[in-house]
DNA sequence: CTGTTAGCGCCTTCAC
DNA sequence: GTGAAGGCGCTAACAG
């Protein structure tokens, strides 16, 4: 069907020379007459040649080509952090290759495996926290594996992420300070690590604040849209509905403010703080403050930390812990 | 630095057959001795062998892969396309990878040319409105290209794409109706298809209603929801402000509210029209519009036809253009 | 049913 | 400076 493209015989037929010296030209190493690497030059801009990759990639055994696997490619901060991630390698010759586990484990392994026979030179992973055994076989091989936003329990790789504890103890802290247990919180799946330590940084605060977690109402979503929604409308149906909102993160808030909305519950009515980056929220939450999560920062250290361990063979497994900023209300 | 990965001589030595053996097994082609294959199989799991794909893909000359090429990866509407293509290619036995080209032309073709280099089997593209040089080149070469939402003109490739003039016109017409020429209008850059093609339908419609097109204050956006913020700040700052705002795409029109509530502009002051998806604008704007452009409606058509030209060895060229739904103001 | 072999397109020694 | 030849890991004929 698909006329079948050149390749390199083809090239070295038409411009006159060996297989090799087009080789050299294409990969500027060894000596060629530049007389005869223009003439090459020419021929393959002419004919529009393109060197079949995983040729290239086979005999070399280097992919150039990182795979990242996301749980929610429709989510906007996941988004954020990829483009940027994609941006700083492509600077050093990489390419990144995305897929979406959908936040489904067995979706998950299958994207790692298809990364892997892609020989994907490292794997960069928000996960949704099964598959340790997979991951650590992977590191066991000497693979690299960077992952981000979440941990995932037994997996020691390269991380980034942030302090969840601290900056959920700090949120809740707050609302606990103005309205007493009187909160509902929106959580997330225990299997997610950042759901976990979101919680356990929540619960730290109600200790504090001398409460018990029985006293408040908690309702388990799935970080997404849809189930903030669920959560919106389980809310309205309550006869004494709580003064505040604490979720876990942005697509569950939208869907929390969605879920009242279409229950004719004023939003105003509930105080909301967030996890996550919410961009259009000024629009209509004006009693909600922020636990930022910056992606170009994160989407940044993350391209550091792969370029250190393929360029300059970093071996020692590394760590950052950013603290995201809670910005207070806007208004 | 990484452990070499096993090959298939690997197992097919740790199993005490030959390379041949293992390859059927893993294929599910040819005649292998239940025995056999059951005993292959164990060593295959034990190990964690996973094939070489780039060896597969060189030997088949089929990569079973295909590239999308989106202008911005951040836009929860080409996401969603992008991941119900995902899907349904998937069940097909193809990967899909994603590049973003940032709406620049430029590292489009850098997109286009890393995925030919990787022989991806089809090319999906929502274009720059840039490279058709390029784009119907492979179109004579006999590869696969399913261009969407946006043509590129001069490129006969299949396509898929909204009734961007007809629904144009409807909208303005509507707004017509109620305010005369009393609109201003959010446009994109004339490069772009969608923007040209919505261009006509407002002309159209204003000829229509007897004004001329000099009568409307005209922005003109990127697409982005930062140039719609533009648009909204510019507009504030207007001594006559229009009645109602004409809007090309999801992203310009949340920036142009956030960029009017960010000059104290109520935002009740004007009715929006907008075409796009804008699944959280029931939260702030009861004035908006939609002319809504279904992403999953979109994804399942790209991947039947691309899935028709790969697998079932179509050759006529096909188009498909949907007519999206004009969904008057929110309750 | 299973093994042997050739070769996909490219890069990289090794000769010349 | 340049060409010839081998091999990366895999699959598809072809033998047996």
């Amino acid at each position: 069907m698909a006329a079948a493209p050149f390749t390199i015989k083809d090239v070295a037929q038409a411009a006159g020379v060996s297989t090799a010296t087009v080789s050299r030209v294409m990969n500027r190493n060894g000596y060629v007459k530049d007389e005869v690497r223009k003439h090459v030059e020419d021929v393959i801009k002419q004919m529009n040649y393109q060197p079949n990759i995983l040729a290239r990639s086979l005999k070399q055994e280097r992919s150039r080509t990182v795979g990242m696997v996301l749980p929610d490619m429709t989510n906007p901060y996941f988004m954020a952090v990829a483009r940027t991630v994609q941006q700083h390698l492509m600077q050093q010759g990489f390419h990144l290759l995305y897929m979406d586990s959908d936040d489904n484990p067995s979706k998950e392994l299958e994207a790692i495996q298809v990364f892997a026979g892609m020989r994907t030179e490292a794997l960069i992973l928000a996960g949704t926290g099964g598959n340790a055994d997979c991951l650590n076989q992977m590191l066991a091989e000497g693979k690299t594996v960077v992952l981000f936003d979440r941990t995932v329990c037994g997996v020691q790789a390269d991380l980034i992420m942030d302090d969840n504890r601290s900056s959920a103890k700090e949120a809740m802290s707050y609302l606990l300070g103005k309205y007493g247990p009187d909160i509902g919180i929106i959580r997330g799946p225990d299997r997610i690590s950042t759901s976990m330590e979101r919680t356990e940084g929540t619960r730290q605060a109600i200790a504090e604040a001398g409460c018990s977690p029985e006293d408040f109402i908690w309702f388990e979503g799935g970080f997404t849209r849809r189930s903030g929604r669920e959560a919106g409308k389980q809310w309205a149906k309550l006869t004494d509905r709580p003064k505040a909102t604490f979720s876990y993160n942005n697509e569950m808030t939208y869907g929390f403010y969605l879920g009242l909305k279409e229950s004719g519950i004023p939003l105003e009515e509930v105080e909301v703080v967030s996890f996550g980056e919410l961009e259009t929220a000024p629009l209509f939450a004006n009693r909600l403050s922020v636990i930022y999560q910056n992606p170009v920062k994160v989407g940044e250290a993350l391209a550091e930390m792969v370029a250190d361990r393929l360029e300059k063979g970093r071996k020692e497994r590394e760590q950052r812990i950013f603290m995201p900023r809670f910005e207070r209300m806007f208004h």
